[in-house]
DNA sequence: GTCTATAATTTGATAGAC
DNA sequence: GTCTATCAAATTATAGAC
């Protein structure tokens, strides 16, 4: 049950955000009365704490398995890319961290630094993945532009409905990759 | 008063969307009522269309004026650079349509129109910026890139309280225009 | 244009039975 | 673990006086 209330938690956030979903709105989704939601994760807070958490797991898993086989640094950012892409037509949402990061001036502080964790781990992955140019700067600079560009690619396309602002996106982006 | 409700509005969807804020936070703000604040507009619909539609007209005034001396695509992007840039350091917030963006599955239609509005006003921009550059489809790519990168940074920028994510991003957009 | 007053609903959270 | 019942507060919106 547990699962269940972070996983339709998650969808409800990607719909609208923190304030957009309430405890009995969970809870009629998934069979139960919002005092039994309430038993599982004391506070709203708390709920969108661990929420954050299991979708930054989740997200780091699934590129795992799609930059498994990759070796130089443009295949793992095409898969990186990839991620992004299927985080938006699996579902049709937005990112998660995304959401909330443009919402974080109303949000609980303990909620802040979950998403900071999140920046920070795509920062790490993608300086890894980026570690083959010999310099750190400018290693940096590219890793912030392949993070931005995806959350707000991936935002657009919620927005118009449609996958081309991340596709087109991703092309440029490795595109640029081999030229810079 | 009119307008004064529609600049405090803004700076208070910017503070955490849309469900972020009350007709009577507005009101307080003001010095007024929040049956006052429905006097001058209707719904909350109707105020955030409003608000976006404002926004969008000083967005865009502010652009003018950065990009008025421009005459080459390179410094016309630099200019749409430092709006962005402009409007996260003189605030401390991230852009008013990228965070209702985010929130679009749970906005009134209107909004998502004004939204959607606000998106292809950008594209057009960016379109006649790059109009020296012969391939069409090229362009519209780079124009695709250069407003997600923007927005994503922007949104970061606010989540971390570091200016480094805009700032970065301008710079490396702008380096990948002059290579590819 | 602004006010008081209020309707109708929803919110996060708690107490206590089973 | 889940329930019923409930609280105190907040929400959008409206009616009608001034």
């Amino acid at each position: 049950m547990k699962s269940k209330i972070l996983k339709t938690a998650e969808e409800m956030i990607r719909n609208g955000g923190y304030n957009a979903f309430s405890f009995r709105d969970i809870a009629a989704a998934v069979g139960i009365k919002s005092a039994s939601v309430h038993y599982h994760f004391a506070t709203k807070e708390a709920l969108v704490c661990a929420v954050v958490e299991h979708y930054s797991e989740d997200f780091f898993t699934f590129l795992s398995k799609q930059a498994a086989t990759a070796t130089d640094a443009h295949s793992k950012l095409d898969a990186y890319c990839k991620s992004f892409l299927l985080a938006y037509t699996s579902t049709g949402k937005s990112c998660l961290c995304g959401i909330l990061s443009n919402e974080v001036c109303s949000l609980p502080d303990s909620v802040r630094a979950c998403l900071n964790q999140f920046v920070e781990a795509n920062m790490d992955w993608l300086m890894n993945a980026l570690s083959e140019l010999p310099n750190i700067e400018s290693r940096r600079t590219k890793a912030r532009l392949f993070y931005t560009a995806l959350e707000g690619a991936i935002a657009t396309s919620v927005l118009t409905n449609d996958a081309v602002w991340v596709e087109s996106v991703s092309a440029q982006l490795l595109k640029d990759l081999k030229n810079g």
